[in-house]
DNA sequence: TGTACATCAGTGAACGCGCGTTCACTGATGTAC
DNA sequence: TGTACATCAGTGAACGCGCGTTCACTGATGTAC
Protein backbone atom coordinates (compact mmCIF):
# COMPACT_ATOMS: atom_id res chain seq x y z
CA UNK A 1 0.00 0.00 0.00
CA UNK A 2 2.21 2.65 0.97
CA UNK A 3 5.66 3.28 -0.24
CA UNK A 4 8.48 1.60 1.62
CA UNK A 5 10.90 4.12 1.64
CA UNK A 6 14.38 2.56 3.01
CA UNK A 7 13.90 0.95 6.45
CA UNK A 8 12.68 -2.55 6.80
CA UNK A 9 10.00 -1.72 9.17
CA UNK A 10 10.32 -4.08 12.23
CA UNK A 11 7.06 -5.55 13.06
CA UNK A 12 8.76 -7.21 16.72
CA UNK A 13 9.93 -3.92 17.47
CA UNK A 14 11.87 -5.73 19.79
CA UNK A 15 14.48 -3.32 20.74
CA UNK A 16 14.47 -0.39 17.97
CA UNK A 17 12.04 2.10 17.16
CA UNK A 18 10.66 2.17 13.88
CA UNK A 19 14.25 0.54 11.96
CA UNK A 20 16.69 2.32 13.68
CA UNK A 21 18.92 1.48 16.41
CA UNK A 22 19.33 3.37 19.56
CA UNK A 23 22.09 6.06 20.00
CA UNK A 24 23.31 8.01 23.04
CA UNK A 25 20.23 10.47 22.44
CA UNK A 26 17.94 8.68 21.71
CA UNK A 27 18.48 6.64 24.90
CA UNK A 28 18.28 9.92 27.09
CA UNK A 29 15.39 10.62 25.61
CA UNK A 30 13.51 7.13 26.40
CA UNK A 31 14.96 7.27 29.50
CA UNK A 32 13.08 10.72 30.31
CA UNK A 33 10.15 9.12 28.76
CA UNK A 34 10.00 6.08 31.16
CA UNK A 35 10.98 8.91 34.23
CA UNK A 36 7.65 10.80 32.60
CA UNK A 37 5.82 7.98 32.88
CA UNK A 38 6.60 6.74 36.28
CA UNK A 39 5.71 10.23 37.98
CA UNK A 40 2.49 10.79 36.32
CA UNK A 41 1.71 7.54 37.99
CA UNK A 42 1.84 9.05 41.13
CA UNK A 43 -0.73 11.08 40.13
CA UNK A 44 -3.38 9.88 37.78
CA UNK A 45 -4.67 6.66 37.53
CA UNK A 46 -2.70 4.08 34.69
CA UNK A 47 -6.21 4.18 33.29
CA UNK A 48 -5.78 8.11 32.85
CA UNK A 49 -2.56 7.82 31.79
CA UNK A 50 -2.20 9.48 28.00
CA UNK A 51 0.30 9.37 25.51
CA UNK A 52 0.18 13.30 25.02
CA UNK A 53 0.59 13.77 28.73
CA UNK A 54 3.77 11.75 28.72
CA UNK A 55 5.40 13.24 25.97
CA UNK A 56 4.32 16.54 27.17
CA UNK A 57 6.13 15.88 30.56
CA UNK A 58 9.26 15.22 28.60
CA UNK A 59 9.10 18.00 26.33
CA UNK A 60 9.01 16.06 23.13
CA UNK A 61 5.81 15.31 20.75
CA UNK A 62 3.49 12.40 21.01
CA UNK A 63 5.16 10.88 17.93
CA UNK A 64 8.13 10.42 19.39
CA UNK A 65 6.68 8.42 22.25
CA UNK A 66 5.64 6.30 19.22
CA UNK A 67 9.45 5.73 18.44
CA UNK A 68 10.30 4.15 21.53
CA UNK A 69 7.01 2.53 23.18
CA UNK A 70 4.07 0.76 21.41
CA UNK A 71 1.37 2.00 23.92
CA UNK A 72 1.65 3.61 27.30
CA UNK A 73 1.12 -0.49 28.11
CA UNK A 74 4.60 -1.32 27.06
CA UNK A 75 6.26 1.72 29.15
CA UNK A 76 5.02 0.46 31.99
CA UNK A 77 5.75 -2.82 31.55
CA UNK A 78 9.03 -1.93 30.83
CA UNK A 79 9.13 0.02 34.67
CA UNK A 80 7.35 -2.90 36.47
CA UNK A 81 9.70 -5.41 35.05
CA UNK A 82 12.90 -3.86 36.45
CA UNK A 83 10.77 -3.45 39.84
CA UNK A 84 10.16 -7.07 39.91
CA UNK A 85 13.68 -8.00 40.17
CA UNK A 86 13.63 -6.56 43.74
CA UNK A 87 11.97 -9.69 45.06
CA UNK A 88 14.87 -11.53 44.99
CA UNK A 89 16.67 -9.12 47.96
CA UNK A 90 13.60 -10.63 50.53
CA UNK A 91 14.34 -14.18 49.06
CA UNK A 92 17.23 -14.14 49.94
CA UNK A 93 16.43 -12.22 53.73
CA UNK A 94 14.30 -15.57 54.28
CA UNK A 95 16.78 -17.88 53.01
CA UNK A 96 19.88 -16.64 54.68
CA UNK A 97 18.51 -15.57 58.04
CA UNK A 98 17.86 -17.92 61.69
CA UNK A 99 13.93 -18.32 62.06
CA UNK A 100 14.61 -19.99 65.27
CA UNK A 101 13.77 -18.83 68.63
CA UNK A 102 13.77 -14.85 68.93
CA UNK A 103 16.49 -14.86 66.64
CA UNK A 104 13.61 -15.97 64.56
CA UNK A 105 10.90 -13.30 65.71
CA UNK A 106 13.23 -10.98 64.87
CA UNK A 107 13.31 -12.30 61.16
CA UNK A 108 9.70 -12.19 61.14
CA UNK A 109 10.07 -8.57 61.90
CA UNK A 110 12.55 -8.03 59.38
CA UNK A 111 10.42 -9.34 56.60
CA UNK A 112 7.22 -7.76 57.62
CA UNK A 113 9.27 -4.40 57.30
CA UNK A 114 11.11 -5.39 54.17
CA UNK A 115 7.45 -5.66 52.34
CA UNK A 116 6.22 -2.63 54.36
CA UNK A 117 9.31 -0.45 52.56
CA UNK A 118 9.13 -2.12 49.42
CA UNK A 119 5.59 -1.13 48.46
CA UNK A 120 6.48 1.96 49.90
CA UNK A 121 9.05 2.86 47.45
CA UNK A 122 7.16 1.57 44.39
CA UNK A 123 4.01 2.13 45.55
CA UNK A 124 2.12 3.42 42.33
CA UNK A 125 3.53 0.54 39.89
CA UNK A 126 2.65 -1.71 42.64
CA UNK A 127 -0.37 -0.73 42.31
CA UNK A 128 -0.90 -0.90 38.48
CA UNK A 129 0.26 -4.31 38.88
CA UNK A 130 -2.20 -5.46 41.57
CA UNK A 131 -4.79 -3.44 39.56
CA UNK A 132 -4.18 -5.06 36.19
CA UNK A 133 -3.57 -8.94 37.51
CA UNK A 134 -7.22 -8.36 38.92
CA UNK A 135 -8.46 -7.37 35.66
CA UNK A 136 -6.95 -10.78 34.48
CA UNK A 137 -4.17 -8.79 32.42
CA UNK A 138 -1.49 -11.73 32.18
CA UNK A 139 1.41 -10.07 31.29
CA UNK A 140 1.11 -8.07 34.58
CA UNK A 141 -0.09 -11.48 36.97
CA UNK A 142 3.49 -12.54 35.72
CA UNK A 143 5.43 -9.69 36.74
CA UNK A 144 3.42 -10.07 39.98
CA UNK A 145 4.12 -14.06 40.40
CA UNK A 146 7.73 -13.47 39.49
CA UNK A 147 8.13 -10.77 42.60
CA UNK A 148 6.25 -13.01 44.91
CA UNK A 149 6.82 -16.30 43.55
CA UNK A 150 10.59 -16.27 44.75
CA UNK A 151 9.60 -15.01 47.97
CA UNK A 152 6.57 -17.71 48.50
CA UNK A 153 9.32 -20.33 47.59
CA UNK A 154 11.77 -19.22 50.02
CA UNK A 155 9.47 -19.14 53.02
CA UNK A 156 8.25 -22.78 51.62
CA UNK A 157 11.62 -24.09 52.25
CA UNK A 158 11.26 -22.52 55.52
CA UNK A 159 8.12 -23.78 56.55
CA UNK A 160 9.67 -27.09 55.34
CA UNK A 161 12.06 -27.07 57.77
CA UNK A 162 9.81 -27.29 60.75
CA UNK A 163 8.09 -29.74 59.13
CA UNK A 164 8.08 -31.88 62.55
CA UNK A 165 6.35 -28.46 63.99
CA UNK A 166 3.06 -28.47 61.61
CA UNK A 167 0.35 -31.21 60.99
CA UNK A 168 0.88 -33.44 57.74
CA UNK A 169 -1.87 -33.12 55.95
CA UNK A 170 -0.18 -29.16 55.73
CA UNK A 171 0.71 -28.03 52.23
CA UNK A 172 4.06 -26.01 52.47
CA UNK A 173 3.71 -24.21 49.30
CA UNK A 174 -0.03 -23.24 50.43
CA UNK A 175 1.06 -22.20 54.16
CA UNK A 176 3.68 -19.95 52.31
CA UNK A 177 1.37 -18.73 49.58
CA UNK A 178 -0.77 -18.03 52.52
CA UNK A 179 1.38 -15.61 54.22
CA UNK A 180 2.58 -13.98 51.31
CA UNK A 181 -0.93 -13.03 50.40
CA UNK A 182 -1.18 -11.53 54.01
CA UNK A 183 2.23 -9.59 53.67
CA UNK A 184 0.87 -7.89 50.06
CA UNK A 185 -2.10 -7.04 51.08
CA UNK A 186 -0.99 -5.05 54.26
CA UNK A 187 1.49 -3.88 52.56
CA UNK A 188 -0.31 -2.61 49.87
CA UNK A 189 -3.60 -1.46 52.22
CA UNK A 190 -1.08 -0.10 54.75
CA UNK A 191 -2.44 3.54 54.03
CA UNK A 192 -6.32 2.16 54.17
CA UNK A 193 -5.52 0.93 57.83
CA UNK A 194 -3.96 4.13 58.60
CA UNK A 195 -7.45 6.47 57.13
CA UNK A 196 -9.22 4.20 58.97
CA UNK A 197 -7.61 4.85 62.42
CA UNK A 198 -5.25 1.70 62.41
CA UNK A 199 -1.80 2.21 63.28
CA UNK A 200 0.56 0.71 60.72
CA UNK A 201 2.78 -0.21 64.23
CA UNK A 202 -0.24 -2.14 66.03
CA UNK A 203 -0.60 -3.62 62.28
CA UNK A 204 2.81 -4.62 61.86
CA UNK A 205 3.22 -5.96 65.40
CA UNK A 206 0.39 -8.60 64.67
CA UNK A 207 1.32 -9.80 61.26
CA UNK A 208 4.61 -10.41 62.30
CA UNK A 209 3.67 -12.32 65.15
CA UNK A 210 0.81 -14.13 62.36
CA UNK A 211 3.91 -14.19 60.11
CA UNK A 212 6.33 -16.36 62.80
CA UNK A 213 3.70 -18.99 63.64
CA UNK A 214 2.84 -19.84 60.42
CA UNK A 215 6.66 -20.47 59.62
CA UNK A 216 7.58 -22.63 62.67
CA UNK A 217 4.34 -23.71 64.07
CA UNK A 218 5.39 -22.11 67.53
CA UNK A 219 4.15 -19.91 69.70
CA UNK A 220 6.01 -16.47 69.22
CA UNK A 221 8.42 -15.37 72.25
CA UNK A 222 6.45 -13.27 74.86
CA UNK A 223 5.98 -9.89 74.51
CA UNK B 1 -29.66 29.79 27.82
CA UNK B 2 -32.14 26.91 26.57
CA UNK B 3 -35.82 27.73 27.08
CA UNK B 4 -36.96 25.59 30.26
CA UNK B 5 -40.25 23.54 29.09
CA UNK B 6 -42.60 22.39 31.72
CA UNK B 7 -40.61 19.99 34.25
CA UNK B 8 -38.50 21.45 36.75
CA UNK B 9 -34.99 20.07 36.36
CA UNK B 10 -33.52 18.72 39.74
CA UNK B 11 -29.98 19.01 39.60
CA UNK B 12 -29.59 16.98 42.69
CA UNK B 13 -30.77 14.06 40.98
CA UNK B 14 -31.69 12.08 44.17
CA UNK B 15 -34.32 9.71 42.49
CA UNK B 16 -36.20 10.78 39.90
CA UNK B 17 -34.90 10.75 36.10
CA UNK B 18 -34.94 14.47 34.70
CA UNK B 19 -38.20 15.95 36.81
CA UNK B 20 -40.31 12.70 36.27
CA UNK B 21 -41.18 10.44 39.21
CA UNK B 22 -40.85 6.56 38.51
CA UNK B 23 -44.31 4.18 37.60
CA UNK B 24 -43.84 0.46 36.86
CA UNK B 25 -42.68 0.68 33.42
CA UNK B 26 -39.72 3.07 34.26
CA UNK B 27 -38.48 0.85 37.21
CA UNK B 28 -38.92 -2.27 35.17
CA UNK B 29 -36.53 -0.59 32.88
CA UNK B 30 -34.17 0.58 35.53
CA UNK B 31 -33.88 -2.84 36.76
CA UNK B 32 -32.96 -3.82 32.87
CA UNK B 33 -30.55 -1.47 32.87
CA UNK B 34 -28.70 -2.79 36.12
CA UNK B 35 -29.28 -6.16 35.19
CA UNK B 36 -27.12 -5.71 32.13
CA UNK B 37 -24.55 -3.84 34.17
CA UNK B 38 -24.05 -6.09 35.98
CA UNK B 39 -23.75 -8.84 33.62
CA UNK B 40 -21.49 -7.38 30.94
CA UNK B 41 -19.09 -6.57 34.25
CA UNK B 42 -18.52 -10.21 34.19
CA UNK B 43 -17.37 -10.11 30.82
CA UNK B 44 -15.35 -6.64 30.53
CA UNK B 45 -13.14 -4.83 32.80
CA UNK B 46 -15.11 -1.77 34.46
CA UNK B 47 -13.39 0.69 32.96
CA UNK B 48 -14.59 -0.63 29.53
CA UNK B 49 -17.74 -0.74 30.52
CA UNK B 50 -19.78 1.94 28.29
CA UNK B 51 -23.09 3.54 28.62
CA UNK B 52 -23.68 2.39 24.63
CA UNK B 53 -22.85 -1.18 25.51
CA UNK B 54 -25.23 -1.78 28.49
CA UNK B 55 -28.49 0.35 26.47
CA UNK B 56 -27.77 -2.18 23.71
CA UNK B 57 -27.82 -4.85 26.52
CA UNK B 58 -31.20 -3.63 27.41
CA UNK B 59 -32.37 -3.43 24.68
CA UNK B 60 -32.96 0.31 24.72
CA UNK B 61 -31.03 3.41 23.77
CA UNK B 62 -28.19 5.29 25.39
CA UNK B 63 -30.58 8.42 26.41
CA UNK B 64 -32.95 6.23 28.07
CA UNK B 65 -29.76 5.33 30.70
CA UNK B 66 -29.55 8.80 31.47
CA UNK B 67 -32.53 9.08 32.39
CA UNK B 68 -32.17 6.64 35.40
CA UNK B 69 -28.28 7.27 35.86
CA UNK B 70 -25.95 10.08 35.50
CA UNK B 71 -23.15 7.80 34.25
CA UNK B 72 -21.74 3.74 34.57
CA UNK B 73 -20.13 4.42 37.89
CA UNK B 74 -23.63 5.59 39.49
CA UNK B 75 -25.08 2.17 38.08
CA UNK B 76 -21.82 -0.02 39.78
CA UNK B 77 -22.20 2.01 42.25
CA UNK B 78 -25.84 1.22 43.15
CA UNK B 79 -25.40 -2.43 42.55
CA UNK B 80 -22.19 -2.05 45.31
CA UNK B 81 -24.25 -0.71 47.70
CA UNK B 82 -26.64 -3.68 47.32
CA UNK B 83 -23.48 -6.05 48.09
CA UNK B 84 -21.95 -4.21 50.57
CA UNK B 85 -24.93 -5.58 53.33
CA UNK B 86 -24.22 -8.96 52.56
CA UNK B 87 -21.12 -8.70 55.27
CA UNK B 88 -24.06 -8.45 58.08
CA UNK B 89 -24.40 -12.23 57.41
CA UNK B 90 -20.92 -13.05 58.16
CA UNK B 91 -20.93 -11.06 61.06
CA UNK B 92 -23.49 -12.73 62.49
CA UNK B 93 -21.34 -15.93 62.21
CA UNK B 94 -19.01 -14.87 63.68
CA UNK B 95 -20.66 -13.38 66.72
CA UNK B 96 -22.75 -16.26 67.26
CA UNK B 97 -21.30 -19.30 66.58
CA UNK B 98 -19.01 -20.99 69.05
CA UNK B 99 -14.93 -20.13 69.19
CA UNK B 100 -13.85 -22.84 71.56
CA UNK B 101 -11.66 -26.08 70.97
CA UNK B 102 -12.94 -28.18 68.19
CA UNK B 103 -16.49 -25.97 67.72
CA UNK B 104 -13.95 -23.37 67.41
CA UNK B 105 -12.08 -24.59 64.74
CA UNK B 106 -15.06 -25.26 62.94
CA UNK B 107 -16.08 -22.06 62.98
CA UNK B 108 -13.29 -21.00 61.85
CA UNK B 109 -13.18 -23.26 58.99
CA UNK B 110 -16.92 -22.08 58.05
CA UNK B 111 -16.01 -18.43 57.80
CA UNK B 112 -12.97 -19.13 55.46
CA UNK B 113 -15.74 -21.07 53.63
CA UNK B 114 -17.84 -17.70 53.85
CA UNK B 115 -15.04 -15.33 52.44
CA UNK B 116 -15.00 -17.68 49.34
CA UNK B 117 -18.21 -18.18 48.64
CA UNK B 118 -19.47 -14.11 48.65
CA UNK B 119 -16.00 -13.77 46.41
CA UNK B 120 -17.40 -16.15 44.47
CA UNK B 121 -21.26 -15.31 44.32
CA UNK B 122 -19.75 -11.40 43.51
CA UNK B 123 -16.65 -11.66 42.01
CA UNK B 124 -17.01 -9.27 39.54
CA UNK B 125 -18.17 -6.36 41.60
CA UNK B 126 -16.17 -7.28 44.17
CA UNK B 127 -13.20 -6.68 42.04
CA UNK B 128 -14.38 -3.36 40.77
CA UNK B 129 -14.52 -2.20 44.68
CA UNK B 130 -10.69 -3.84 45.16
CA UNK B 131 -9.84 -1.92 42.45
CA UNK B 132 -11.34 1.18 42.67
CA UNK B 133 -10.43 1.44 46.52
CA UNK B 134 -6.66 0.99 45.03
CA UNK B 135 -7.09 3.85 42.81
CA UNK B 136 -8.33 5.91 45.91
CA UNK B 137 -11.64 6.40 44.62
CA UNK B 138 -13.39 7.33 48.16
CA UNK B 139 -16.94 6.35 47.34
CA UNK B 140 -15.65 2.55 46.83
CA UNK B 141 -13.62 2.39 49.44
CA UNK B 142 -16.73 3.65 51.77
CA UNK B 143 -18.27 0.50 50.41
CA UNK B 144 -15.59 -1.80 50.90
CA UNK B 145 -14.92 -0.30 54.41
CA UNK B 146 -18.20 -1.09 55.01
CA UNK B 147 -18.42 -4.74 54.25
CA UNK B 148 -15.21 -5.35 55.90
CA UNK B 149 -15.79 -3.35 58.62
CA UNK B 150 -18.46 -4.93 60.06
CA UNK B 151 -16.37 -8.54 60.31
CA UNK B 152 -13.78 -6.55 61.65
CA UNK B 153 -15.47 -5.52 64.39
CA UNK B 154 -16.83 -8.55 65.13
CA UNK B 155 -13.92 -10.31 64.64
CA UNK B 156 -12.15 -7.41 67.52
CA UNK B 157 -14.77 -8.09 69.91
CA UNK B 158 -14.18 -11.94 69.82
CA UNK B 159 -10.46 -11.64 70.42
CA UNK B 160 -11.17 -9.77 73.19
CA UNK B 161 -12.65 -12.72 74.59
CA UNK B 162 -9.37 -14.31 74.39
CA UNK B 163 -7.39 -11.69 75.71
CA UNK B 164 -6.08 -13.95 78.48
CA UNK B 165 -4.09 -15.71 75.25
CA UNK B 166 -2.44 -12.94 73.47
CA UNK B 167 0.22 -10.63 74.71
CA UNK B 168 -0.89 -7.30 76.50
CA UNK B 169 0.65 -5.25 73.65
CA UNK B 170 -1.47 -6.80 71.32
CA UNK B 171 -4.09 -4.71 69.64
CA UNK B 172 -7.08 -6.66 68.90
CA UNK B 173 -8.99 -4.11 66.27
CA UNK B 174 -5.07 -4.45 64.08
CA UNK B 175 -5.52 -7.79 65.15
CA UNK B 176 -9.09 -8.36 63.50
CA UNK B 177 -7.30 -5.80 60.33
CA UNK B 178 -4.88 -8.45 59.88
CA UNK B 179 -7.16 -11.44 59.71
CA UNK B 180 -9.79 -9.80 57.86
CA UNK B 181 -6.74 -8.53 55.18
CA UNK B 182 -5.97 -12.41 55.11
CA UNK B 183 -9.20 -13.61 53.99
CA UNK B 184 -10.42 -11.49 51.41
CA UNK B 185 -6.89 -11.27 49.71
CA UNK B 186 -7.17 -15.22 49.50
CA UNK B 187 -10.61 -14.69 48.60
CA UNK B 188 -10.33 -12.45 45.57
CA UNK B 189 -6.64 -14.01 44.26
CA UNK B 190 -7.99 -17.24 44.65
CA UNK B 191 -7.82 -18.37 41.22
CA UNK B 192 -4.56 -16.76 40.81
CA UNK B 193 -3.38 -19.46 43.34
CA UNK B 194 -5.23 -22.41 41.35
CA UNK B 195 -3.84 -20.58 38.03
CA UNK B 196 -0.32 -21.24 39.37
CA UNK B 197 -1.16 -24.76 40.89
CA UNK B 198 -2.12 -24.12 44.35
CA UNK B 199 -4.89 -26.53 45.09
CA UNK B 200 -7.87 -24.10 47.07
CA UNK B 201 -8.44 -26.81 49.59
CA UNK B 202 -4.81 -26.48 50.77
CA UNK B 203 -5.02 -22.76 50.85
CA UNK B 204 -8.26 -23.13 53.14
CA UNK B 205 -6.86 -25.50 55.69
CA UNK B 206 -4.22 -22.88 55.73
CA UNK B 207 -6.43 -20.28 56.23
CA UNK B 208 -7.98 -22.05 58.63
CA UNK B 209 -5.49 -22.81 60.62
CA UNK B 210 -3.89 -19.30 60.50
CA UNK B 211 -7.27 -17.75 61.69
CA UNK B 212 -8.04 -19.68 64.55
CA UNK B 213 -4.57 -19.16 66.14
CA UNK B 214 -5.22 -15.57 65.24
CA UNK B 215 -8.11 -14.81 66.79
CA UNK B 216 -8.03 -17.76 69.58
CA UNK B 217 -3.94 -17.28 70.61
CA UNK B 218 -4.27 -21.16 70.75
CA UNK B 219 -2.63 -24.06 68.62
CA UNK B 220 -5.20 -25.06 66.89
CA UNK B 221 -6.60 -29.08 67.86
CA UNK B 222 -4.53 -31.63 65.16
CA UNK B 223 -5.11 -32.72 62.07
C1' DT C 1 40.38 20.16 8.28
C1' DG C 2 36.65 19.92 5.22
C1' DT C 3 32.87 17.93 2.63
C1' DA C 4 29.31 14.48 1.46
C1' DC C 5 26.35 11.19 2.85
C1' DA C 6 23.97 7.90 5.83
C1' DT C 7 21.62 7.34 9.71
C1' DC C 8 19.59 8.78 14.02
C1' DA C 9 16.23 11.82 16.27
C1' DG C 10 12.36 14.65 16.59
C1' DT C 11 7.97 16.95 15.21
C1' DG C 12 3.65 19.77 13.29
C1' DA C 13 -0.36 18.90 11.71
C1' DA C 14 -3.87 16.25 10.52
C1' DC C 15 -7.23 12.27 10.39
C1' DG C 16 -10.32 9.06 12.29
C1' DC C 17 -12.65 7.01 15.72
C1' DG C 18 -15.83 6.07 19.23
C1' DC C 19 -17.85 7.43 23.21
C1' DG C 20 -20.58 10.74 26.17
C1' DT C 21 -24.19 13.52 26.15
C1' DT C 22 -28.17 16.15 24.80
C1' DC C 23 -32.21 17.91 22.23
C1' DA C 24 -36.52 17.92 20.35
C1' DC C 25 -39.43 14.79 19.42
C1' DT C 26 -42.99 10.54 19.36
C1' DG C 27 -45.40 7.00 21.81
C1' DA C 28 -47.63 4.84 26.12
C1' DT C 29 -50.21 5.09 30.18
C1' DG C 30 -53.16 6.72 33.36
C1' DT C 31 -57.06 9.52 35.13
C1' DA C 32 -60.73 13.05 35.58
C1' DC C 33 -65.23 13.96 34.20
C1' DT D 1 -68.00 4.10 27.80
C1' DG D 2 -65.74 7.78 25.69
C1' DT D 3 -62.86 11.82 25.32
C1' DA D 4 -59.27 15.15 26.73
C1' DC D 5 -55.29 16.05 29.02
C1' DA D 6 -51.26 15.41 32.00
C1' DT D 7 -47.54 12.88 32.86
C1' DC D 8 -44.45 9.01 32.23
C1' DA D 9 -41.31 6.61 29.03
C1' DG D 10 -38.42 6.11 25.24
C1' DT D 11 -35.57 7.43 21.18
C1' DG D 12 -33.13 8.99 16.50
C1' DA D 13 -29.92 11.73 15.27
C1' DA D 14 -26.58 14.77 15.90
C1' DC D 15 -22.65 17.41 18.11
C1' DG D 16 -18.37 17.84 20.37
C1' DC D 17 -14.51 16.29 22.37
C1' DG D 18 -10.11 14.39 23.15
C1' DC D 19 -7.16 10.86 22.46
C1' DG D 20 -4.42 7.52 19.52
C1' DT D 21 -1.88 7.24 15.75
C1' DT D 22 0.51 8.28 11.53
C1' DC D 23 2.73 10.78 7.70
C1' DA D 24 5.89 13.45 5.46
C1' DC D 25 8.94 16.29 6.79
C1' DT D 26 13.16 19.02 9.14
C1' DG D 27 17.10 18.95 12.09
C1' DA D 28 21.22 16.65 14.53
C1' DT D 29 24.95 13.59 14.68
C1' DG D 30 28.34 10.81 13.19
C1' DT D 31 31.77 8.96 9.87
C1' DA D 32 34.29 7.87 5.57
C1' DC D 33 37.58 9.75 2.64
Amino acid sequence: MSPVKAGKRRTDGARAADGRTPGNRGRATRERLLKCTADLLEKTSYRDLTVIEIARCAGTSPATFYQYFSDVEAAILMLARAMAGHGAALATLIREANWKGKAGFDTAGELVNGFLELWEEHRSLLRVVDLATLEGDLRFQNIRTHLLNQVTEALRDVVETFRSQHPSDLDPTAQAATIVSLLAHVASHRYGFEFWGIRTDHIRRSVTRTLYWTVTGRQPPGA
